[in-house]
DNA sequence: CGGTTATGGTCAT
DNA sequence: TGACCCTAACCGC
């Protein structure tokens, strides 16, 4: 269940283990008709550009694509483990197995299809070469609220509804904020502290957005246990006091997903 | 053990 | 806006 920091740490490690190791490549569940194409090939690529995830091969000029969505993973192991449930897609170079399972879209795509997968995206804050300036203008010009507007994979590549509820309450922004009434000053400073927070969690592999003076320890508070493993502010943790304010944390379905604020520490 | 939920996205209506 | 995709973890019984 990841956020783009998430698939760019897969990528790395799927670099890291396998690139120019000639791989064995099948769908024990059979639902992926390209893993027989590839199989014998030498893995030579993995790239992330949002959630997205591109894997590229020496011999072929096309590039798997892999969407993991809401339920899918992709975990390494050491040697060949048995297969265990529905593995769509198995790679393993004999030392270590890459599995993964569940994901939303894993297609072999030749370059003008990635092409336009990418082309479709908005800038991704872990990316070195991301236009801040692209999704700034973006949102700008935008009627929609900051809150959907950090869920539009077209405007930023990467973010979800963690990282989302996280950066608008460390900016004080009420998440119904138009994009055109931020004003360029707030609309900089999301991106900036979408960066900071995404690259935080790609190092350490899990999503820390609590500010070092709010720590639990700090505060003389247990520390919480989050199914994203990190501490957070409001993700989640409805109806608990604020850290800040001490006011109940809200959450309401905005477009589908939950939405998490503290109406006082994030008033309009 | 069954029901619920989830860090996502597409498509039809 | 809702159905659907598809898997695993968690909760209450």
């Amino acid at each position: 269940m990841p956020e783009g920091h998430v698939i760019h740490r897969l990528a790395s490690d799927i670099v890291d283990t396998f690139a120019g190791h000639r791989i064995a490549s099948s769908s024990p569940q059979g639902r992926f008709a390209g893993a027989r194409l590839l199989d014998g090939n030498v893995l030579e690529s993995a790239e992330a550009w949002g959630k997205h995830l591109f894997v590229g091969f020496a011999s072929t000029a096309a590039e798997v694509h892999i969407h993991l969505g809401i339920y899918g993973t992709m975990r390494l192991a050491e040697g060949e483990p048995e297969v265990v449930g529905q593995v769509r897609w198995r790679v393993t170079d004999g030392v270590s197995t890459v599995d993964l399972r569940g994901p939303n879209t894993c297609a072999l795509l030749d370059p003008a299809e990635v092409a336009a997968v990418i082309d479709r995206l908005g800038p991704d804050p872990l990316r070195p070469d991301a236009d801040a300036q692209k999704f700034i203008d973006r949102v700008l010009r935008s009627r929609s609220t900051i809150a959907t507007l950090l869920m539009d994979q077209s405007v930023i590549a990467g973010t979800g509804n963690i990282y989302r509820a996280e950066v608008l309450f460390r900016l004080g922004i009420d998440p119904l904020t138009p994009g055109r009434s931020l004003g360029r000053e707030r609309a900089e400073a999301i991106w900036q502290d979408t960066v900071e927070l995404m690259r935080i969690g790609r190092q350490r592999g899990r999503i820390d957005t609590v500010r070092p003076e709010h720590d639990p320890e700090a505060m003389g508070r247990p520390p919480r246990k989050d199914d994203h493993g990190g501490e957070v502010y409001v993700y989640r943790r409805q109806n608990q006091p604020c850290w800040i304010c001490g006011g109940p944390i809200l959450t309401n379905t905005i477009a589908g997903r939950n939405l998490f604020w503290c109406p006082v520490c994030q008033a309009a």
